[in-house]
DNA sequence: TTAGTTGCAAAGGCTTTGCACGCGC
DNA sequence: GCGCGTGCAAAGCCTTTGCAACTAA
């Protein structure tokens, strides 16, 4: 499960309490949250937790490399802490929940190389959107 | 050219210098701007147009699906007046330019129905990262 | 004419920052 | 003990909104 806060130690990150419950939480769900949202499950577990905390914690677990950050249609970024594990994102328009799924074939392949305008193509992730059975039902 | 303000011409959508100028700053660029970019492009033809009438003009041809709103790592969105040509983006992550690229292919069909968990799924785009070559250049 | 659009300025949501205190190593 | 991390509150950026004046059809 929090595989994330096994990977932050080995590397020797500096450990507090306030960043292993902010990892606990980033991993303990199987959506992705906001920053607000990370925070608010903080609090559960660590009253006085702050929010300036949180997001200085969730943005130097992006640096770091071994959390995604999502830019999202709606107002906040969201926090995916399976930045290893090759995925694609399932987004719901209306609540804007984020699932991860999982395609066969590498993206990357389909942009030849006349499409590529003089750019350095490092990596390319797909974006599918829809409706999540709740909000399909609640329309 | 502006295949944009002809659009919402024939639509009936009512116009005003303000309205034409915002169309024609974003059908006149091969790059995605963000508003404050329009508005900054919109101020040259038209001094005296707002900040707020251009986010306003802005939401509204989204609204009228004429326009894409993307989402951005960096703070600002950026908007996309090809929403009815099938394309995918290729964005820098350094300075966050945004190019239109195209690929062979329907990214939907690539999402077995056992990873849609119950998502009624309508859409889907690609997302390839890089650098553009400027940057490249920089770096 | 008149309903819809604009500009201004203020408010709003999300995020970052400066600084003094506190804690992991 | 040292240096980095934390909390607080204030500032910052991007965007939206209320309202009176204006204008396209």
């Amino acid at each position: 499960m929090s595989d994330l806060l096994e990977r932050l130690r080995e590397r020797g990150w500096r450990m507090t309490a306030q960043r292993r419950v902010v990892a606990e939480v980033l991993d303990g769900e199987h959506i992705h949250l906001t920053a607000d949202e990370v925070h608010a499950r903080a609090v559960d577990r660590l009253p006085e937790i702050s929010r300036a905390t949180v997001y200085n914690t969730l943005g130097e677990m992006v640096s770091l490399g071994e959390v995604t950050e999502l830019a999202t249609d709606h107002r906040a970024k969201r926090y995916d802490p399976n930045a290893h594990r090759p995925h694609q994102h399932l987004v719901c328009a209306r609540c804007g929940t984020i699932r991860d799924v999982h395609t066969s074939g590498d993206p990357l392949n389909q942009l030849p190389a006349e499409e590529r305008f003089g750019f350095t193509v490092s990596g390319a992730e797909i974006t599918y959107r829809g409706l999540c059975p709740d909000c399909a039902a609640a329309a």
